[in-house]
DNA sequence: CTGAAAGCGCTTACAG
DNA sequence: CTGAAAGCGCTTACAG
């Protein structure tokens, strides 16, 4: 097989300049129309395809966006989290759509990243997914300002203005699940996962939950919070400390589906019927949700949207457009485990 | 805040030549090592990133490599197969831990891609996923063939010997599901899954199936055998057309876990308890088989190592060197659905 | 409308 | 051990 067609090829065999051959494949109007098709074809007889090193090195831009996303290392290695996975789909296909390459990484929290992708030219921007511990990551945030990479971060508003945030509203999230248990006679409310500050996104959860119980004149519990981070096992912990704590609760609200399936694992063990006895809501509405028994109610994430926004506010900040925080309204999942729908099995 | 450096700054700021530079940051012998390493601090404090571009375009090769997922188009387009997001983590880590990038990128089987990433210089090599239906897709293959693409194809072994294919065997996996339910005293074991040739993987598993039960003295009934495409919807509109039959069955292995999903729902709904009445083995080991109610005894494919295999495999092909067909052995992951293990809920 | 020429930032044979 | 120079394959101002 002969080794690849270049633009001089062409031009040789169109008897023009490798210049107007390189004009005519990017459609300029400059090339006499019928000049114009006749490369166009003699390129695709070749299956000519322009270099993309050589045109990105001479454009200096890549046409490339670099996704990282960054697990959490307290998850096991093997599983990552299927919220990611269906943003990771949509963003795939927004930056296709866009004409872009996307470059996918997943990075330890610890792992030494920064800028590394646009300074060496491999992407004109990058995604940040899945930063949950805002503490931790802080100052390497600060590392790709200082060098004014192009990048937005899925989560939470920024404290720092200079970090464009794309995310969902997980204060409303938050509000509509309570909202709803409240809806459906359930008074005494518990809360799991995490409602300390290192996860904003479980705080604003937690916060929006709050606010829903003092809209219905109620006092939020401290009794009934429990730490959990977002995994199954965490869920099945908290449950069961909660319960050992003889405190009573109707209904249980968590920071995730992956909680909840635990914390349903948990009640099951100990006889406790849901929803009849306890109603559970969960968050993320990831498949496994559907699938649970009885099958999850949950604050569902719009990722097709979210993936979408996401491609083109990074794409607007390369481009040097105006962009701005952005929070997505979250929707709610009724299924079985709340109590407010017949079951259908 | 200033442009990005280049070679000639560090060249510059050392007082060497620009040949010097590059030759001190690839780490050359040739260079006396103390004026590499004062190169190379120098680079550092410059934040120096070698422009890839650049290089890609000089070296005539991209350190990069593709992956393609094609997902079948008859599944809901929000939803990717869980077990191509688990390989494309395993995947991942295994190309950056070989210094190469990833590009990722969803395809519809319908759309053309051909060997666009490695005429244009994108990647160096192709990893496939997904490619399901052998007759849609095997005059593509013949492209990336006549073209001398460098691709590994995870799947069934290929008629054409120029295709390079890892897999796990599905046919051991088919026999060690049908091997395991038999050892359970389990007689009329029913198939759901597309047994045409449409789609190798299945079909092997489906002969596998058969095999297993032709080594216990039992011919496999075509009663028993009922089409079902790799979703949870098909999977129970199958278990319900196989009640309808009328035949009767103590166990069915399925194609993948999604139909068996979709299979104990449909059971559930007609009053059959899993696993007294009947057991059910699935196939992927996808996360949501360990919480379905009752767990899913599966089939496993260990996504790491085959990530790893695939990997190694096209790095093989694109350094010339020697490779061949692989078959990784699956394993059985015991749960409740067949009735064997104690229910530990 | 077209061509000759410069240059993007590297790597590496060649000469010393 | 080091430097000057060529060249990877494009895009685009400049000149006509």
């Amino acid at each position: 097989m002969t080794s690849k067609a270049t633009s001089i090829d062409i031009a040789y065999k169109a008897g023009v300049s490798q210049s107007t051959v390189s004009r005519a494949l990017r459609n300029s109007p400059l090339v006499n129309l019928e000049t114009r098709q006749r490369i166009q074809a003699i390129a695709k007889e070749l299956n000519y395809k322009v270099d993309k090193n050589a045109s990105n090195l001479r454009m200096q831009n890549s046409q490339t966006l670099a996704l990282l996303i960054c697990e959490d290392p307290t998850n096991d290695d093997s599983m990552i989290n299927p919220f990611f996975l269906s943003m990771l789909g949509s963003i795939t296909r927004a930056t296709a759509r866009q004409g872009y390459d996307l470059l996918v990484s997943f990075q330890q929290l610890s792992s030494d990243w920064h800028a590394d992708y646009e300074d060496s030219n491999k992407a004109d921007g990058i995604i940040l997914l899945g930063y949950g511990d805002y503490m931790d990551y802080a100052h390497k945030l600060d590392k790709l300002i200082e060098k004014n990479t192009h990048f937005v971060i899925w989560g939470a508003e920024h404290n720092n203005k200079a970090v464009l945030s794309i995310g969902c509203d997980n204060h409303q999230g938050g509000y509509i699940a309570t909202e709803h248990l409240l809806g459906a006679g359930r008074q005494k409310i518990a809360f799991l996962g995490d409602a300390s500050g290192h996860s904003p996104e479980f705080r604003d959860r937690y916060l929006g939950h709050v606010a829903a119980l003092n809209a219905a004149g109620i006092q939020a519990d401290k009794q009934l919070q429990h730490h959990a981070i977002n995994t199954e096992a965490s869920g099945y912990d908290a449950a069961i400390a909660l319960l050992d704590k003889g405190v009573l609760f109707d209904a249980i609200f968590t920071g995730s589906d992956l909680i909840a399936i635990g914390a349903m694992r948990a009640l099951k063990k100990r006889g406790v019927t849901v929803p009849e006895q306890v109603a559970v809501v969960g968050y993320d509405d990831i498949p496994i949700a559907s699938f649970a028994n009885p099958a999850l109610t949950t604050v569902k994430q719009d990722t097709q949207f979210a993936g979408e926004i996401l491609v083109e506010s990074v794409l607007k900040l390369i481009r040097g457009q105006e962009v701005s925080q952005r929070l997505i309204k979250t929707s709610l999942v009724v299924r079985n485990s709340c109590g407010t729908k017949a079951d259908d099995l």
